[in-house]
DNA sequence: ACGGAAGTACGACTATCATCGAACTTTGAT
DNA sequence: ATCAAAGTTCGATGATAGTCGTACTTCCGT
């Protein structure tokens, strides 16, 4: 492999891709875990709770989007996050997705109340990466084996 | 009918939800029309290339994540953007999926630059409704008949 | 040279969702 | 009273996308 896969220029996001990107809970949470580290993280690295070809699929579609950047260690792929470009391409989208740490008098309201909402999360069996969700199933980080998907 | 039809409040807005909402270009156009016109539109008034019951779906779905309120005028029903509300839970969101009318020296690619991405379009047989969408079938503005879909 | 680690590629399965038409409801005119 | 306009509700349908397992590739130690 080695030769770096495809990555859009900044001129050519789409806002619509981004934002499908984005969609995604287990998406989001490795923009956001990426967001905090501040640093490239291995593929491998993430709190998230998928099986490896699924989590290869989410990189695909995060890469495509323009908001990571992927370049091969060894065998790691690690993962940086195109901030800047991101910023300059659509201002405000990552810092309004990005859970904020309890911002002064603002309202309380902001990404941090993102629960990685529950809802499909449950109907699919996700269990939800960081955040304080809930997490009624007792899953939370699953080592190699994927969410069990009960019915 | 009469009785206006459930709204979240503010502090239930959760993100995930209205991400769903938003990740729609015809939902987002909706939203992008409600914020260029600046007052309330009814229903049957907006550029969309939809059937009816189709748009009402749209509605329903804006409504429940708490992007718009709606309330009866006659047998109209009325559309408002709850700007303020969205702006105070997810700052800068709206701003970022709103169109910019090209910002001085900032970067060119705003969210104007939203095609309402013809991908899905073309594999749904969506008209494009505002913006600079190539529109290759002609179609952007149906009476009542919708969209024919191809294949 | 071998084996493991880290991902990728591919095909299959499902669930979700955008879409439509048809039937129904409500409201305001005529 | 009647009618039309404006929406809603109710299935049905078709496409998309998230998920997984298996097989394959590459790279790095030992």
């Amino acid at each position: 492999m080695e030769r770096t896969p495809p990555h859009p220029e900044k001129e050519q996001f789409d806002l619509q891709r981004v934002l499908e990107a984005l969609v995604d809970p287990v998406r989001r949470s490795i923009v956001t875990q990426l967001d905090a580290a501040g640093e490239d993280i291995a593929c491998g690295a993430f709190d998230i709770a998928v099986s490896k070809s699924t989590a290869t699929h989410h990189f695909k579609v995060l890469r495509e989007a323009g908001l990571i950047r992927q370049h091969y260690v060894g065998t790691s792929r690690m993962n940086a996050l195109r901030r800047t470009e991101m910023d300059q391409a659509f201002p405000g989208l990552l810092d309004a997705i990005t859970p904020r740490v309890a911002e002064a008098g603002a309202n309380v309201a902001s990404a941090a109340r993102d629960t990685v909402s529950a809802r499909r999360l449950q109907s699919q069996g996700i269990a939800a990466a960081g955040e304080q969700a809930p997490d009624p199933g007792g899953v939370s980080r699953q080592l190699d084996g994927p969410v069990v998907r009960r019915s």
